[in-house]
DNA sequence: GTGAAAGCGCTAACAT
DNA sequence: ATGTTAGCGCTTTCAC
């Protein structure tokens, strides 16, 4: 043997499949975009020869000859919760069998990282955009609106969208809950949260459950907030110190459903009474609360079809058959599990 | 106004910018990469009018020109299982100060559709790829061998590598808990996993738990698997159905913390003495863990290391200095928690 | 310090 | 059904 580098050294192009099978570059392209009439034998020469060479054709040429690019720019605030992987796996699902590829970017809670994700994503031409919130960066908006491309933002309707917007409004399902808290008689009702300044929803879902308190004249009695660590063991530290500080406390309304859990965990453990001398709620209707000893009260965020409906607008194929900016607002449905009492006090 | 339509109709292109400023497109280019010198006057103008006129550049043409693409590939079985964003959580971290970007596919734990991912990945001509585990179709191999570029397979070291590994041997992960669980004078032991064949990982570990068992002439007394759901939830289910058909088990291992967690949470209920009657164990280390009512056994799978130190490969930053294929096992350390007894029954 | 020409690997559009 | 030509928007290389 002379030469031991005999293997690829350079990437194969089109053309040395063209020369491997006598066929010319377009005809092979054709082939193996399956696009044009191409004859059967020749169809078959081609193929057999692009695999035997291992070819992998390059998107990147294909991408700027064609001035057509099959990506999704995805761009969530984490991955750490569960949340946006569930709404991953409805854009995935939902694109699946339209050609198109998801690609994510995660913004870490941060316009200004939301800002120099999209602009390095964008710079890669994707078909369409989908993005959580509605809060961004001036340039961040200008950007997607000279995209010329379906910019969809998700999971939050409360405010002004780019393009179009499919979610849910957190300041009603804040209130929604601060209605039921109300009804099922809880009263002195604190409110634990994390610290993140930058999470507009949880922060709209706090106002909106402080309006619907204060239609009942209630006002939050105790707040409690955190960062970092494990969420369960955060939701337990901070709801032991919250009815160390006012045991008066009725009910515990969470942020998220894991710190939910963590509460619930330890009310169980101290012996209080749930729902009936505290009465508990998170959010998100996470799959974890299934396998709790009680079922936490929460509001299903609707991750799944978000993404699966966010994708399909995308795609172009919206059920609505509508082309323009869609706008469409899902409705939570509170779950009251067994850590709301079922009646007032009256 | 007698154009509505007066705003970008068309993506703008260096030459765009070029004509806003009167400097040739080769200087434009030049200064939005910081590369060459380039006249501070011209450099602002330059800046100036590609800010003005929101210019983001295309990356497809820069590539194809530069035959250099900021991109590494990454390809995961999943992302509902948390494991996966906590590596990747680790890539990313690296990645950050390198310039490269990490783009994610999700194989479900299927070899047939990672192939699929990796073709149309590395038709994008990424600089490297990181990818899970050590088993691929042979298409796949080949691909990766003929690519040119970095191939880092994470989380698993117990098999052939194509280029650099990282990760922890399963096997001996399981040998281990098994040998900790005999010292510990366990002799009924029940497995519990998810029905996954292609989770390579979670077989290896069975083998080495039995292997480590046998050494000790003890045999698995009972199984149970499941498959969809809430795994918190099927922990629970698991664990009641095994207990109710070999109610003589003095110890279950699970094949995840999620699962096992759930388990963790039945004993207590059933008012079962763990770690005394009955003892448990999971894997993984997972942050959840903290939450809970008991630190369960388990085994810290070192997903954030594997994340990082891989990505140092691909960006030729690893601290080894290595250029060539690196090979490299970590060392999970077994955490007893309080669900193993701490003394052996001698 | 700046510009002009060539070409990256592919596909659209037009032959044949 | 197959081939030819031009060019996508940049960067490389070389000239000035």
């Amino acid at each position: 043997m002379t030469d031991d580098f005999s293997g690829p050294r350079r990437r194969l192009t089109l053309r040395d499949v063209s020369e491997a099978c006598g066929v010319s570059e377009m005809t092979v392209s054709r082939v193996l975009r399956d696009r044009g009439d191409v004859s059967a034998p020749t169809r078959d020469r081609v193929l057999e020869a692009a695999k035997r060479l291992g070819y992998v054709p390059n998107k990147i040429a294909g991408a700027l000859a064609s001035q057509r690019v099959n990506l999704v720019t995805v761009v969530i605030p984490s991955l750490s919760n569960m949340v946006f992987p569930e709404v991953l796996g409805g854009i995935s699902a939902a694109l699946e069998e339209t050609g198109l590829q998801p690609v994510v970017g995660v913004s870490h809670y941060a316009a200004e990282r939301e800002e120099a994700v999209l602009y390095e994503m964008l710079s890669w031409r994707p078909s369409g955009v989908i993005l959580a919130g509605l809060e961004h960066t001036e340039a961040a908006r200008r950007m997607l609106e000279n995209a010329g491309i379906p910019v969809v933002e998700i999971m939050d309707v409360d405010g002004a969208a780019i393009d179009s917007v499919i979610g849910i409004s957190h300041r009603r399902a804040g209130r929604e809950m601060a209605d039921a808290i109300v009804a099922a008689g809880y009263r002195r009702v604190g409110f634990l949260g994390s610290m993140m300044p930058d999470d507009h929803r949880a922060r709209k879902r706090l106002e909106g459950f402080e309006e619907g308190l204060a239609a009942a004249g209630v006002e939050i009695a105790a707040t409690e907030f955190y960062s970092g660590g494990s969420a369960l063991a955060k939701g337990r530290q901070m709801t032991q110190a919250i009815l160390a500080r006012d045991p008066g406390l009725d009910f515990l309304y969470y942020s998220n459903d894991m710190i939910g859990a963590g509460g619930l965990l330890h009310c169980l453990e101290a012996g209080l009474d749930v729902p009936n001398t505290i009465g508990l709620a998170g959010f998100n209707g996470l799959e974890i609360l299934e396998g709790l000893p009680r079922r936490l009260a929460t509001m299903d965020a609707c991750r799944r079809e978000i993404g699966e409906r966010a994708a399909q607008i995308v795609a172009g194929r919206s059920p609505s058959g509508l082309v323009g900016a869609e706008r469409v607002e899902l409705s939570p449905v509170l779950q009251l599990g067994d850590t709301i009492r079922r009646h007032g006090r009256d």
